[in-house]
DNA sequence: GCGACAG
DNA sequence: ATCTTGTCGC
């Protein structure tokens, strides 16, 4: 029996529960103590995923099982609001835990309170960066010799109620005409963690590339909304895009997760490097509009990415594929579930 | 010690 | 990314 024959052939690491890893973790906080949520985040395997469990942890209902008063930040201040603020410091001084006022509506915890930085719990999002490396082990930036004119453009928008939607826009690069598109959506199966943006979107990038090739609209390379090696693993979405699927991909991101721009000749144009590496471009096209960030997904040269990405600008900030695909996502949030192509 | 963090 | 009113400017 043949592998091959399998329809749901994993490309993706198992993805954690991190809701659950981080409740488990939250309720080892015993009376008395507190912790942060940077050695929460730490705990779970990379402490920038420190946002993430901040905004967890304010969502946590006032009344139920979990200490949510116990995390404060790494100064000490209290992160509650409003009257939520004088429940978390009445819960801790019932506790034990002192807090003081340092300004209107901020208090700190009494630094001598002991804090939790160790948990018992696997680093979840080890994983995930070990597979982020591999991806990047994998890919090719030697210039691309077949053709690039059809290009599809892909973007992810999320609906209210959790879905995940993806529209792939497919461009004539040529005459710069759209010739057809696609949507998607999927279940949102990952929080947005800086650097694990691949995670959340990536499920729903490959199933519009299903759904264009279904659609008879086979396009030669992706543009897709987010970095290429222009990540601190150098694999962005873009990269683990072309390393699961084989097709060459460009990364289109409107802000910059790493690296720093260092100015040319062109004012239009910076170089990104990081950690030594030149790894991207910074493009802000006819100097109105806040800059681009172009790096490469893989299967092809990083000159031919920024040459594509040049080519597709109409007077808007984002090349036409992209800007196409952020439209038909955002208009795809109000549509049904399932799959279409036109 | 302060700042930074794709979508 | 998403939640949202009016407002500044060509």
């Amino acid at each position: 029996m043949s592998g091959a024959s399998s329809s749901s052939r994993t490309v993706l690491p198992p993805l954690p529960d991190l809701n659950a890893d981080l409740e488990r973790r939250l309720a080892q906080t015993p009376p008395g103590q507190v912790t942060t949520f940077g050695a929460l985040a730490k705990s779970l395997g990379d402490r920038r995923a420190a946002v993430w469990v901040a905004n967890l942890v304010a969502a946590l209902p006032e009344n139920g099982l979990l200490p949510w008063h116990r995390v404060v930040r790494a100064d000490g201040t209290l992160p509650a609001i409003g009257p939520r603020l004088e429940r978390q410091r009445s819960r801790l001084a019932a506790e034990g835990v002192a807090s003081v006022d340092v300004a209107p509506g901020r208090a700190i915890v009494d630094p001598r309170a002991p804090r939790r930085r160790d948990f018992e719990g696997a680093s979840v999002l080890q994983p995930l960066l070990d597979w982020q490396r591999e991806m990047a082990a994998r890919i090719d930036e030697s210039p691309r010799t077949g053709p690039i004119e059809l290009v599809a453009g892909l973007d992810v928008a999320f609906a209210a109620d959790g879905r995940a939607c993806g529209a792939a826009v497919v461009v004539n690069v040529r005459e710069r005409t759209v010739i057809g598109s696609a949507a998607a959506s999927l279940p949102d199966p990952f929080p947005y963690i800086p650097g694990y943006l691949t995670f959340r979107e990536l499920p729903v990038l490959l199933e519009l590339w299903q759904r264009l090739a279904a659609a008879g609209l086979p396009a030669d390379i992706a543009m897709v909304d987010g970095q290429g090696r222009l990540h601190p693993r150098r694999a962005g979405i873009a990269s683990a895009f072309a390393a699961v699927s084989a097709v060459p991909t460009i990364g289109v991101g409107k802000s910059l997760l790493c690296g720093r721009p260092l100015a040319t000749n062109d004012p239009d144009l910076a170089e990104i490097v990081d950690d030594g590496e030149r790894i991207g471009w910074s493009l802000s096209p006819g100097g109105r509009f806040k800059p681009i960030y172009i790096s490469v997904g893989g299967g092809l040269s990083l000159d031919q990415a920024l040459a594509c990405v040049r080519s597709q600008l109409t007077g808007r900030r984002l090349p036409l594929p992209t800007h196409e695909a952020d439209r038909l996502s955002k208009q795809a949030v109000g549509g049904p579930v399932g799959t279409s192509a036109s």
